[in-house]
DNA sequence: CGCTGATTTGACAAGGTTCAAGCGAAGTGG
DNA sequence: CCACTTCGCTTGAACCTTGTCAAATCAGCG
């Protein structure tokens, strides 16, 4: 697949910086279009459909599904506000898109997206630069997926939610996937999520907050446990720094 | 990391057919080039360098390496001939990239890159497509590192290069690169792949030829094991087909 | 208050990792 | 040209993590 799940939370932030006024940012394109609403486990779009449309999320969250041959379901990647979704050159969408909370979307006509991209070639210039950031993530994800043991994974996906949101570090982050996508995002069962969020609950790191919300109790103690790799802009740069 | 690997198998198969005679080509680019040479384990470049140069990979096969915080050595990828390494907007390269065998490259400074694709856009375009196709094959490569079994992983990866290389499907695949290479890759342990070879070879699907080739007696049956999601355009049409 | 589906928990088996040797091929020096 | 060394690969056995199967609990909802 390629490109059809674009993650702008660092590239929002980044682009704040050496850019302040410029003349039309890519989300500015969507403010115009009116707000779609999906309900939960409604599809915005199935794996193998015309790609037609490219979506901004306004609010909620989506996960992004593919179905192997053998019936295992995969999720790859939660979609929250000021994500982008369907963006790609291919003509089909490679997964399926569902709604988990109820959802507000901004949609863009691809074609017309082209269009406009043409005249203003800065506004490729920030889809490129979103890529960019979601190969980025993409890599981290294999290496989250691959290398780590069950107790990293939840860990690193905690903190990873716990970033997207909670604008101040604020300890309590919202989970309004259930288990099984976690389980299904991270590659393990949902026994092994469970047992996984128990042991930390009982080593006091963090604390459930009723079935879709986990405090985060100790954030030195969880992000060491994550450790290796989580994604985090002060370990990249302490990298680095050693070259 | 974003862009820094980029394969160009598919992408050069899939220009062939829409595009006979196009006025410039992303690789044509290179072909003016002097070709500098690099021996086995040299470094092309180091993660956290500034990344000023692009590179096409002419002849040999280089590995794309991660080190972990906690020392865990992660291979993002392997590069063959045809492919690019060190693609990005970002301002340093995120991982080490070194020779396995000998190596031919092409250089090509970044800086005058950007102003070749501002007059040429059809460049940033191919670049773009590469980078979508890269972006699937990252994700399948999640998938494959996630969701399966060693004999699974395998089976996947020995496909995976025999696509690559044997253009008539011979069934003899050369594998440059070190058992422990191919642990990283895969995420399992060296003795994990041995073994797994060992058992495969075993059955008669597969025979080792020296140390660093294997011959695939029975595709079909090497298929079958990888079977879930072996990446392999056929199978994604068939999904596609489905909606 | 009693369903229904999601989550947790337990017991057990399987697959992989780890630690430790044993082999073997490629290269070195005599 | 051959014995020797070395590094990479294979093999073995014990251990550990995670997956599997099954059952108990819990939360939300009519």
């Amino acid at each position: 697949m390629s490109l059809q799940l674009v993650t702008g939370h660092q590239s929002r932030v980044a682009a704040a910086v050496p850019f302040a006024a410029e003349k039309q940012d890519l989300s500015s394109l969507f403010d115009a279009q009116p707000v779609e609403r999906f309900t939960p486990a409604a599809a915005v779009f199935w794996e193998g459909d015309q790609a037609r449309h490219i979506f901004e999320v306004v609010e909620g969250t989506l996960r992004a599904v593919r179905i192997l041959n053998d019936g295992r379901r995969v999720i790859i990647g939660f979609l929250r506000p000021g994500d982008l979704l369907g963006v790609s050159l291919k003509e089909h969408y490679l997964y399926t898109v569902e709604a988990i909370t109820h959802v507000e979307l901004r949609r863009f006509s691809r074609r017309r997206f082209e269009s406009e991209s043409a005249r203003a070639p800065h506004l490729r210039e920030q889809l490129f630069s979103r890529l960019c950031d979601e190969m980025a993530a993409a890599q981290d994800q294999m290496v989250l997926l691959s290398r780590r043991s069950a107790e990293e994974k939840v860990a690193g996906f905690l903190l990873m939610m716990a970033r997207g949101q909670s604008e101040n570090r604020r300890p309590v982050i919202e989970l309004p996937m259930t288990r099984l996508d976690v389980a299904d995002y991270l590659g393990m069962t949902i026994e092994t999520v469970s047992r996984t969020i128990t042991k930390l609950a009982g080593s006091g790191v963090i604390a459930t907050v009723g079935r879709h919300a986990i405090a985060i109790l100790k954030m030195d103690a969880l992000i060491a446990l994550a450790d290796g790799e989580c994604d985090d802009g002060a370990q990249r740069s302490a990298r680095y720094a050693k070259a």
